[in-house]
DNA sequence: ATGAAAGCGCTAACAG
DNA sequence: CTGTTAGCGCTTTCAT
């Protein structure tokens, strides 16, 4: 009652029990391995002491870990921490644990954030995107620790890869918004050092403007910091730039959400007077005034995806193929459609 | 080169220094206990052979994991995610590592979650909220972890916990609403069964309406689950019942935004018609149109304050008291000033 | 089906 | 300051 009582360990419970520590251990890991008068009375002995497995222990005889570590980008973005709660759900019901790091954009942080990661003991690593420092590659393989990339499929031939096309997606949108009438058109991004989406996304937007014969204001390429604030800026520096364009396609939704917002502020009338699309749809995208006008990402099913694939690498029977999901456009009110007339002015 | 060669383990560093293990283990965790000739061999035999550190073995026998668990009743809302940054970066800080679990605001499923996440081995646990299963309390206390309970001060005596009182910042919402002029007032939060915020947030509306002697119609008592379709749906019920309130008060953001996005659906004009005030203050209220008045959350002070504590009381030093942090009202357009004509009508 | 024994890779006394 | 020696609590052959 005083002493600091020892936690009860699976020893003694065998004693309890009467059985050996190897049949104890049996009983609990394969339970059908067991007669069952003797599983049954490792199971008293449980709940008579109160025992709880160690899993330090299983995992050092094991070599087991049953985690798997995820490193995002942020998890301020909705889009990354709803992912989480995708991963979790799909990754607890195999029984494994998700443990979580981020780094900012930070490519030299994420070396770190992983290698401490990879240091406390994970089965498997999911990394968000393609493109990462070299010291990642080099720990990971030097370390024989599987994993998988996920949300883009671009610029890589890893084949462990589940996400969609970057580029396509990003192409669609502007071409959708040049069908509406558009010619008069920005960009705003996130950075695009050391992040393959952001790089894609422009240079699909890109394709899509040069494919119609557009060409951009150079005032009207921005890039900004993925956040609301980001998009605000894009915004002020639009007006800062003189002439405004009829649309802004932004390539995040934080960006699009927060250059509607500062368009507020600076009573410019979103779509009348600009137009403004994002990329990602979050639930926001949605319940706002006007609706967001945006690429919809299968985050939900790469979540799920994502959880299969690297517990089957795990158990070394992942096929070798990168899986490219569909993304697809929602319609709301923050695009217009723009009139002849209009399109010209 | 082709045998599935052994990971090298702390034992070759050290033959390759020519140390014994022990040296070699303190070299890695005491830099500074050993002389610095020896260090550098042992450094020297690390890079070459590029060791990496097992946690598991390590944790094992020094009985401690350097991870800290965190449960969440939801990864949906912002608000938690949000907290899921602060925590992990002031935890990283002192060298442990975060693993979450969520349990989408069931208490049994709670249960659930913490036991895994307590087998797998954590040196501490960090709970939402006041109000859980009994066997959550027994688990914790058998197992002796030591655990923290944050976001509200409520409903509790237990000395670790860090947050606020819900009650009070509820009534001082509720008060600003009636200090404006409003006298038809409606309320809607999420469900109050095991969720102690809830109940109290509710309590604090209602305490300050009595104080004014302000009924609420039953009809207008409304609770509906964490989510902005839970606001939408609020607004509908409202709509069904006939008459419209001046305002309502909502228990979360995710109801006030969703209402607005209703009303806005509905054709409800927010705030002339219907005003309309949150709880929590995330990102998104102030970016909207219009902006939601609610009630700020110091959610990244909690972040901090919990990592803080969390890893005092595992070294034993946990200051037993209870820390109690200020909310305060942020006010935006969608709670409207009534004139004393409007408010009677 | 069960028991005995040998580690998993590291830390933590304790000697020297 | 360094080496030696026990474990940490469990899984896993290998016999029986």
């Amino acid at each position: 009652m005083n002493l600091k009582k020892k936690r009860v360990t699976l020893e003694d419970v065998a004693k309890r029990a009467n059985v050996s520590l190897g049949t104890a251990s049996k009983a609990l890991s394969s339970p059908n391995k067991v007669r069952e008068k003797t599983l049954k009375r490792v199971m008293d002995a449980v709940d008579e002491m109160g025992y709880v497995r160690n899993g330090v222990a299983r995992s050092l005889a094991s070599r087991k870990t049953w985690r798997v570590a995820v490193v995002y980008p942020t998890l301020k973005n909705p889009m990354f921490s709803n992912s989480i709660d995708s991963l979790q759900q799909s990754l607890l019901e195999m029984g494994y644990q998700l443990v979580i790091g981020s780094h900012e954009y930070n490519q030299k942080r994420e070396v770190k954030v992983l290698r401490a990661l990879v240091e406390s003991g994970v089965d498997g690593v999911i990394l968000v995107g393609t493109d990462h420092d070299d010291a990642v590659f080099h720990m990971l393989e030097t370390y024989e620790t599987p994993y998988l990339m996920m949300w883009s499929t671009d610029e890589t031939n890893y084949p462990h890869t589940i996400g969609f096309s970057n580029r396509q997606a990003a192409y669609g949108i502007a071409r959708h918004v040049i069908a509406k009438g558009h010619r008069k058109v920005a960009l705003c991004g996130g950075p695009v050092e050391g992040n393959e989406r952001s790089r894609q996304r422009r240079a699909g937007f890109l394709d899509a403007l040069k494919e119609a014969n557009i060409s951009v204001k150079p005032q009207w390429l921005i890039e900004t910091p993925f956040s609301l604030d980001g998009g605000r800026e894009a915004i002020m520096r639009l007006i800062e730039a003189g002439e405004l364009p009829t649309v802004m396609v932004c390539g995040t939704d934080l960006h699009a959400i927060g250059a509607i917002h500062q368009c507020q502020l600076s009573g410019i009338h979103v779509p009348d007077r600009l137009s403004i699309t994002g990329f990602d749809d979050i639930e926001f995208a949605s319940a706002m005034s006007p609706g967001l006008t945006t690429v919809r990402v299968p985050m939900h099913h790469i979540g799920v995806e994502v959880a299969r694939a690297i517990v089957a690498i795990i158990n070394d029977e992942g096929s070798a193929e990168a899986l490219e999901l569909e993304t697809r456009i929602v319609e709301r009110e923050s695009l217009k459609h723009l009139k002849d007339g209009e399109a010209a002015g």
